[in-house]
DNA sequence: TTCACAATGTGACTTCGTCACAGTGTGAAC
DNA sequence: GTTCACACTGTGACGAAGTCACATTGTGAA
């Protein structure tokens, strides 16, 4: 058993924890047979209107989903992080119809990819395989109704100051993040978000700096 | 074989022109097994933030899922049209989460309803029922995708003027519907609608009625 | 006929998205 | 080190859209 198999057999279980993993003879070997990429930070794979034919699975890094409007706001729609399969590919590879989005890495990543007619038999032989992606498409959709929700909310502050919190912090308690990608995770324009953190560091909440957001008050903001 | 299998398999041979229909034995006493239901119009089959344990299938009418906003709103997301599965049931089941939209009948509509049991064996026994599973995920995700790039552009008014033109007409031409229904549809508020709706009629593009909208001019809407 | 209620019309106000443009760090090339 | 391009941020103006409040008007049921 190679060591993709190994990694895939670890995502799975570590997604699927009542389930022992892929135990299939089958599905190893064709699991075994996928190929590895590695894709540079900011590199569009998947272009909206365009099909695919890979399932894609994310090893490390992850990929950002993204619309873009007519007018160029690019509004993210989730994140595939390791362990999630690529629910664009996915989803083109089954329907066989196009898909209205976009996909980005944010980091440096590393992918498996499956071929069409692989996938396919996967899905055919393999119970623990068919649950892995179907829970990984359930759960997109629900992200993104869950996201227009968010976007037809009138109240950005309160996604500003929730999602501020919610992001990864440095070791002195401040974010990394422009407020373009902040904008782009609310679905709104950068000179809104640079407004209410403006507002914000009135408040003595966050201090403003280059590139990243020092919290100073965690409690005030939600 | 009773009728209800026929409906079941004539559905799917209607959305899947390549593929034979259900031709597994497995599959045919399943669906056999499962129950048919009739709901009035406008009943509510599915509440946003409850667990499904039934596979729904559309035979008649449509059921349309929305999301509420805090302040009210409600926005369409999708019809669930004969021969459509009702994914937010679907996805419950599979991912055993909760589902962040709610399902409301448009017209009296008769559904096929599979236990969550009936529902696992049929996907693991049926290649072409697991085929018809995907593929209705797939769409949704394709439909809510498009949905949220339609919110987010701001002309509303292409999206109102389509929208009637689009929307099934009466032998006189006009169209039944309400400013709400269309507020709904389109995303927005019933007010924005009352006076783009007031501005079409100003320029004679279209005739307002209680009720009902009487399209004059579908290419100036255009 | 009356009356409740849904549907529609409208003005005031707020928030947001867009455009235009002005500062301001920062890293790379020289 | 200096220069310089460029990304990031700050701001004002303006129009579009959402919200609130309330008036008006059909329509069906009692």
């Amino acid at each position: 058993m190679n060591s993709k198999v190994v990694e895939i057999t670890e995502l799975l279980a570590r997604h699927f924890p009542g389930m022992n993993g892929l135990t299939e003879p089958d599905i190893r070997s064709i699991l075994d047979s996928a190929n590895t990429y590695v894709f540079p930070a900011n590199k569009q794979v998947s272009a909206p209107g365009t099909r695919s034919e890979l399932f894609i699975l994310v090893l490390s890094g992850s990929i950002r989903v993204q619309v873009v409007t007519d007018s160029g706001r690019e509004i993210v729609l989730y994140h595939v992080r390791p362990g999630d399969g690529c629910i664009l590919t996915t989803s083109s590879l089954i329907s066989g119809e196009n898909f209205p989005a976009e996909g980005i890495t944010d980091t440096s990543t590393e992918v498996l990819a499956l071929s069409h007619s692989a996938f396919d038999k996967a899905l055919d032989e393999s119970a623990a395989f068919r649950r892995f992606v179907f829970s990984n498409l359930g759960q997109r959709l629900a992200d993104v109704i869950s996201r227009i929700e968010q976007l037809c909310s009138p109240s950005i502050d309160r996604h500003l100051a929730g999602l501020l919190v919610k992001l990864p912090t440095n070791s002195d308690n401040s974010v990394t993040v422009t407020h373009q990608e902040l904008a782009g995770n609310l679905g709104t324009a950068r000179e809104v978000v640079s407004r209410h953190l403006k507002r914000f560091e009135s408040n003595g909440w966050v201090l403003l700096g280059r590139g990243s957001i020092h919290v100073q008050d965690a409690d005030a903001l939600l």
